[in-house]
DNA sequence: AATGCAAACTAAATCGTTAAAGTAATAGTT
DNA sequence: AACTATTACTTTAACGATTTAGTTTGCATT
């Protein structure tokens, strides 16, 4: 019991493999019936064979032939992380919708995986490629650039990059918001914890958050972790800046969220009266957090949406633009005004 | 500047792509030789050029003459649901370790659209596929058992299917502990959350949330909530029973979990002294959350690894089995000690 | 009755690779 | 010197679809 081949529907029938073909990838007219020019009779005799014997094309061979693949590349850091994983579901929703489907890979943050994944997306030879890029990466996605490979970025940038798209959260804008917000709060030590990472939208929070606090008169302070050992230094940054007096503590990433507020938890210290919390990221939880958690959210719906648009735009032949998408802000319990 | 194909290797070097095709294929002895029938200049010649030009095989091509595919299909009702995305991103990282890909797509809990991914993984040929069921997906998923794909199911069952692997959590298990350790810890009314949803896995928790009562002599109580108006009647069902003392509330999916857990907070009650509540899911913020909130592990990490183990095996020939993953409970604040 | 033309089909080439079977040249054996 | 084995290749035929370029038939037209 083989695969159902075009081959077995044409000897059924008696008719050559040219117009079984024919026949299955016509638009239908309004009447139901192939628009080709083969008799309505034998259309529908077709129609009907391949429905019983329950046939499927081989998309391998009709690709093959074709040059169509409609298939897309995904590759984020983790498809476990809901920022990615989200923008994941955004994209294969629309994708599916028009034919298209998705593979997945992750890079865990690893240039040499990331290389390897593209490896394989370029030889199964994707229509296009959305990549959240990790550090190091800057020349493996060149060389997809170079194959003609549409190719998209979201969430972090490589600004020296030419030819692909990019849609992207406004992370300067956002920071500049949390800032303001919590000095609007009455808040003035405000410090933040990041992270040793080789990733421009890190850089950009980071530089904002300085920024924005030295527009305020403010001094700002970052104390900086190495991924590895996150949760050590995490819980060392936190009981520093509660012995200094911190009023408020800014997160830009979801595990230095969870993290820190760990460590909060545990040094036996309230939200937000002993320290603010401010996340720039997103977790289904944070809403129904006691003392609810205020967080920059990554749109990860919209980005997911733009960029799979964008990708389509690119695979018809349109230059990559770059999208800012303003952030939203959720102000909650945990910065509270003073 | 289209791609480089074999001829293109070819011509260059004025050989056969047959011999090409040998060297790139060939496994490589210590060396770094390619072990194949083939001179060993010439072999590192093509290794050279190959490498040189960037040759990437079209692997849909390959696939074409070898029958090899090296591609998986997963399809889970929601890829941003954490414990999917987890069990999701364990199968891709071991996935790609032995040369595979793997095309995720998300059923949105629709036969349809189910249907629909598994008719286009089947024209993909995947060389296996591992998908958690939705309702009504019976019928579908025969259809790809009898076109031979490994299937192998996990989270849910689907108990009619017959020549499909299986790897669930143990939910029978895991609900009789929840309730044992609440009656343990002194609680006596113990409700329960659940939702009108056609999911086995779902009825096996109300069955054994049911059963461990009455082995107590303690009488259950199940609140039904509909998938689409879940909010309000989540709300209201918190609301009746803080009305009617409950003194310990179990939910037994991720969003009946969050949505409960607004609801008594908005309510201004207490957790655990007003209401205690074990969640049969998981979230990355439970720990951190205060109270600590008890839970059920699903133990994606596992299910994951034992899917694509089983479905590699079933590629392999070997006929499917099931595998229950014994529980892992988490005892937070949310249950403490009355 | 010859011509043109549309309708309804078919034959053969092709996509880029792999697999089976074959060949030519060299070396080793008796 | 004749025979066998081995090495290092090549030739040809697939895989299952799509596409290009026909071919056949029937009917209307002049």
């Amino acid at each position: 019991m083989g695969k159902v081949t075009l081959k077995d529907l044409a000897k059924e029938l008696g008719v050559s493999t040219t117009l079984i073909s024919r026949v299955l990838n016509a638009p239908r007219r309004e009447d139901g019936t192939p628009d080709c020019d083969i008799g309505k009779d034998t259309a529908m005799k077709v129609l009907e064979l391949a429905q019983r014997l329950n046939y499927k094309p081989s998309r391998i061979a009709a690709g093959l032939r074709s040059g169509k693949r409609y298939l897309l590349g995904v590759i984020t850091p983790d498809i476990s992380n809901y920022a990615f994983s989200e923008a994941g579901r955004y994209i294969e929703e629309l994708a599916h919708n028009d034919g298209y489907s998705v593979m997945f890979g992750s890079s865990a943050e690893s240039p040499k995986r990331m290389e390897e994944l593209l490896d394989i997306f370029a030889g199964h030879e994707v229509d296009g490629i959305i990549v959240t890029p990790c550090a190091g990466s800057e020349e493996i996605l060149r060389k997809i650039v170079r194959q003609n490979i549409p190719l998209v970025l979201i969430n972090r940038d490589v600004p020296a990059l030419d030819g692909v798209g990019r849609v992207f959260l406004d992370n300067i804008g956002s920071m500049r918001q949390v800032v303001e917000h919590l000095v609007k709060g009455g808040y003035r030590k405000i410090e933040m914890i990041s992270e040793n990472m080789d990733v421009l939208s890190l850089r950009d929070r980071e530089n904002s958050y300085r920024e924005t606090m030295r527009s305020f008169g403010l001094e700002p302070y970052i104390y900086m972790v190495d991924s590895d050992t996150q949760e050590t230094q995490t819980r060392d940054a936190v009981l520093e800046a509660a012995r200094k007096g911190t009023e408020a503590l800014i997160t830009p990433r979801i595990r230095l969220s969870l993290n820190s507020l760990k460590a909060i938890m545990d040094a036996g210290l309230s939200i937000p009266e002993d320290m603010a919390l401010f996340c720039h990221d997103e977790s289904p939880a944070w809403t129904t957090h006691s003392p609810s958690i205020s967080y920059v959210s990554q749109c990860s719906d919209q980005v997911g949406t733009e960029a799979y648009r964008m990708l389509r735009r690119m695979m018809g032949g349109s230059p990559g633009e770059q999208i800012l998408i303003a952030p939203k802000l959720f102000f909650g319990d945990s910065t509270r005004r003073k």
